[in-house]
RNA sequence: GCCGGGAUGGCGGAAUUGGUAGACGCGCCGGACUCAAAAUCCGGUGCUGGAAACAGUGUGAGGGUUCGAGUCCCUCUCCCGGCACCA
């Protein structure tokens, strides 16, 4: 009667079919349009998690979907096999970082394998190999030359009893992770990359991305931060000699009301202010306290101290005092702000509590909060600036207070300038021109656009990352190793013992010679930030075992990648280092021509994109996380212990609602806790090899695929998967028994039933693959608006259908 | 703190421009078939009250605009992602 779907078998017989007919391999040449599908790749972590899964069936099945739509696709796969887990893993098993991630990589591969991807493995490759790692530092000695790489000191957090930089995530509540001390903040010399030069193209090309989320895009402009304010400067007078203190602002308009500028604790200003000043350096020491991470600075209680220094206001020639605040940041602009309380919350708070002077300069004119401080000229307004601030407007009237922020004081659209002598009466973009301009003519100041964005710093205090390429020479300083000398290679048996970088410890690594003098040198013991590997990975998939550079000519054939797949938590950094790096390699010139300057649209932006690439993803899908039910009990000292939802059976009341819930080992309740993303910390992950081992691949992929459109959060559901088996069981069946010649062919051979399975498997993925060809056709291709419930839907009024037809054509791709 | 998202039944989620909230699916309940179960099929299912007809109520909270708000405006709460050394 009806066979049973046994899909370990059928999986099987497919996937050796697939390998051995090398039917995933891409042509680097062909008649049909090119199609390059990336899924960011894994972290070699040792396991598969469900998030990965996800990840790489989504970009399978866009591969899939376009193959069968006559596209010549590629779709890689490789391992970001740098990071910090080898090194903590090494410190807690005793094993070296390489070993463990070799180790990890094999496992994770056998586990990829048997999802059944269309991937070209003949191009897969590992960040942590020198004949990747060697093109990486081949860039940053041209970069190093030409400038776009150069070294200053920066902020890391020292461990003081372990002696070493602590990552941001090592540091908890300020102290470090295995030594509980109180972390510090410690300036080192580094090695920068010159992104900010790139700032601008950066930011503009976003609107060519049209295949971007628009959030993505948005997080990505405020992270450039693009901004039009002044730079101006308070002149003073210290030691006997006239200096001035630069500060930016983007609300030159309140320049007037101005009660004190803040620095930075490393600020010049505030070391010297220290001097013979006992309790004022007790107080920068105190600062040099916690992390670096910028949650945490903006988040800590903000605190400052009275340097005792004063500077002069440039417009009103006052006296204006110098204080240390906590909160500004030396890294940022030019490390020192000046304050206007009464128009900045943090300002505001921070007058509040240091008792300092509180001046309006800002009244709120209208109410409707429509006008533009564009549109007031000078003298177009009247009756502005009263004192108590209050609109004209009628409606809920705010009058400024020196007791409570209110959001208006800070609002550029509402105001105008009061209290500000010959400024009163303008509006925001009239203030700030006529400010500037009195600025310039006293040459403390002028307009400047400036960005957020700061320059990414690469050098890592770590053994397990991409050795730097630069030999410290007394006599030359610091020069970049030769290409003939390169890969510099990473030794990979070393012990780590938590405290500082092996390679410092072995002469063997750093002893050299300088390869301009001869003369006795020490190789850079630092290596590099792990999100250089990853930021260019996409385009090293399209010259697999170049031996002659970064990428060769296939470069120009297979980019810009046409779906990139990933999740949202790179939107930002990952995304625009690569984005970054696509650049520096375009002018390189390793993408055939450099760029031509756009010119018009249509048939010359087209002929601008076959010479250039510009870009490098040019659609881009962020998937939702992977989230499943949380279940615990309390244990000993109010600590929760998680319990596995796997282990757990779930009471239900008649209407299906859940009222309780019981551990099945033992049949005792258990408290139902919240939804939550699987994590090894709530214990509430699926181990996707147990679901593949359990209804297999197909499975797997079809409940994840269909349970939530891609970009949004997917809950596991034990039930959901038991119903995309079913309804795969249920297309297999149908197959089976519509086919009288499959007893035929059973009987015949081996060979011949296989035969049969794989056109058994083309029919099953053939109908599932056409349904989303019809849903993808009627959402305009828009994966993201794919849903499961229409897809499934339609899915089973086609099995229907074809349910009632007696005879089907013999399936075949 | 700042930037970007989100919140609709027991669950995933529908709802073109502001026009019958809860499509579709899961789960659950009832029925058919079966010795029985599974599978399959049929019907029901927001909540409260009611045997039912029906009534009231309902899209995180509070306000507003409108003949009409899940949708637009304001304020707020909570959750998720990121914040430059996790990847």
């Amino acid at each position: 009667m009806q066979q049973d779907y046994k899909p370990k078998n059928i999986e099987t017989v497919a996937q050796t079919y697939w390998n051995e007919k090398l039917t995933f391999h891409a042509k680097d040449q062909s008649e049909k349009p090119k199609y390059y599908c990336l899924s960011m790749f894994p972290y070699p972590s040792g396991k598969l998690h469900m998030g990965h899964v996800r990840n790489y069936t989504i970009g399978d099945v866009l591969s899939r979907y376009h193959r069968m739509k006559g596209f010549n696709v590629m779709q890689p796969m490789g391992w970001d096999a740098f990071g910090l887990p080898a090194e903590n893993a090494a410190l807690a098993n005793n094993v070296p970082p390489a070993a463990w991630t070799y180790s990890n990589i094999d496992a994770m591969r056998t586990q990829l394998q048997s999802l059944g991807l269309g991937v070209d493995w003949s191009r897969e490759l590992t960040t942590c190999k020198p004949d990747y790692y060697r093109w990486e530092q081949w860039l940053f000695t041209r970069l190093f030359k030409n400038g776009l790489i150069y070294k200053k000191t920066s902020s890391v957090n020292w461990d003081p009893v372990d002696h070493t930089v602590l990552a941001n995530e090592q540091v908890i509540d300020g102290r470090g992770w295995r030594s509980g001390a109180l972390v510090e903040k410690r300036d080192i010399p580094m090695y920068f990359m010159r992104i900010t030069q790139y700032a601008e193209e950066l930011l503009a090309d976003l609107n060519q991305l049209e295949g971007w989320p628009e959030q993505v895009k948005t997080m990505q402009r405020n992270w450039i931060g693009k901004s039009e304010g002044v730079r101006f400067a308070f002149p003073y007078q210290l030691d006997g000699k006239s200096d001035k203190l630069w500060v930016y602002t983007t609300r030159a308009d309140t320049i007037m009301g101005v009660t004190f500028v803040a620095v930075a604790a490393e600020h010049p200003l505030a070391t010297r202010a220290a001097q013979g000043n006992p309790v004022l350096a007790a107080f920068i020491e105190e600062c040099k306290h916690g992390g670096v991470a910028e949650a945490d600075i903006a988040t800590m209680e903000k605190k400052g101290m009275d340097t005792g220094l004063k500077v002069t206001h440039p417009l009103t020639g006052e006296e204006v005092p110098v204080w240390i605040g906590n909160y500004v940041l030396m890294s940022y602009g030019e490390g020192a702000v000046m304050a206007v309380p009464a128009h900045d919350e943090r300002d505001f708070g921070f007058a509040r509590k240091y008792g300092l002077p509180i001046k309006q300069v800002i009244a709120k004119d209208r109410q409707d909060g429509l006008v533009d401080g564009s549109e007031y000229g000078a003298g177009t307004v009247s009756g502005a600036g009263s004192e108590d601030g209050g609109g004209t407007g009628g409606g809920i009237d705010t009058p400024f207070t020196n007791e409570q922020w209110q959001e208006w004081y800070g609002s550029k659209a509402v105001g105008v300038c009061i209290n500000s002598g010959k400024y009163d009466g303008l509006g925001y973009t009239s203030a700030v021109d006529a400010i500037a301009a009195d600025l310039a003519v006293k040459d403390m100041g002028e307009k400047k656009v400036q960005f957020r964005l700061r320059d990414w710093g690469i050098s890592r205090q770590r053994y397990w990352g991409c050795p730097i390429p630069i030999i410290h020479c007394v006599h030359c300083g610091d020069v970049p190793v030769p290409d003939e000398q390169l890969p510099v290679v990473l030794p990979e048996n070393v012990t780590i013992t938590g405290a500082g970088s092996p390679l410092a410890k072995m002469p063997e690594f750093y002893e050299t010679t300088c390869p301009q003098c001869g003369g006795v040198a020490k190789r850079e013991t630092d290596t590099m930030d792990t999100f250089v590997e990853s930021s260019w990975y996409y385009a090293r998939y399209t010259s697999p075992g170049c031996t002659t550079g970064m990428v060769d000519e296939r470069a120009q054939y297979w980019l810009p990648v046409d779906q990139y797949v990933g999740g949202i938590e790179h939107a930002i950094l990952h995304l625009l280092y690569a984005r970054f790096f696509n650049k520096l390699m375009r002018d390189a010139g390793l993408f055939g021509e450099t760029a031509v300057a756009s010119t018009s649209q249509g048939e010359g932006e087209q002929a601008q994109q076959r010479k250039s690439v510009n870009e490098p993803f040019a659609n881009l899908l962020t998937q939702g996380m992977v989230i499943a039910p949380t279940f615990f009990r309390d244990g000993a000292a109010g600590k929760k212990i998680w319990i596995n939802p796997a282990e757990v059976d779930i009471e239900t009341d008649s209407r299906g609602r859940p009222v309780g819930a019981k551990l099945r080992a033992d049949g005792q309740p258990v408290i139902i806790g919240g939804t939550e993303k699987m994590s090894k910390s709530k214990n509430n992950g699926v181990d996707p090899q147990l679901i593949i081992d359990q209804y297999g691949a197909d499975t797997a992929r079809f409940f994840i695929i269909f349970a939530a459109p891609p970009e949004q959060t997917l809950e596991w559901s034990d039930a959901g998967v038991e119903g995309a088996f079913r309804f795969l069981r249920r297309v297999w069946n149908f197959a089976y028994s519509n086919k009288s010649e499959i007893d035929v062919y059973l009987n015949r051979s081996k060979q011949a039933s296989d035969e049969y399975y794989l056109k058994a498997i083309n029919l099953e993925q053939r109908e599932i693959y056409r349904e989303m060809h019809v849903v993808l056709k009627q959402a305009n291709f828009d994966l993201q608006r794919l849903h499961f419930n229409t897809v499934a839907s339609a899915c089973m009024k086609i099995l229907k259908a074809l349910e009632q037809l007696i005879a089907i054509d013999t399936p075949g791709m």
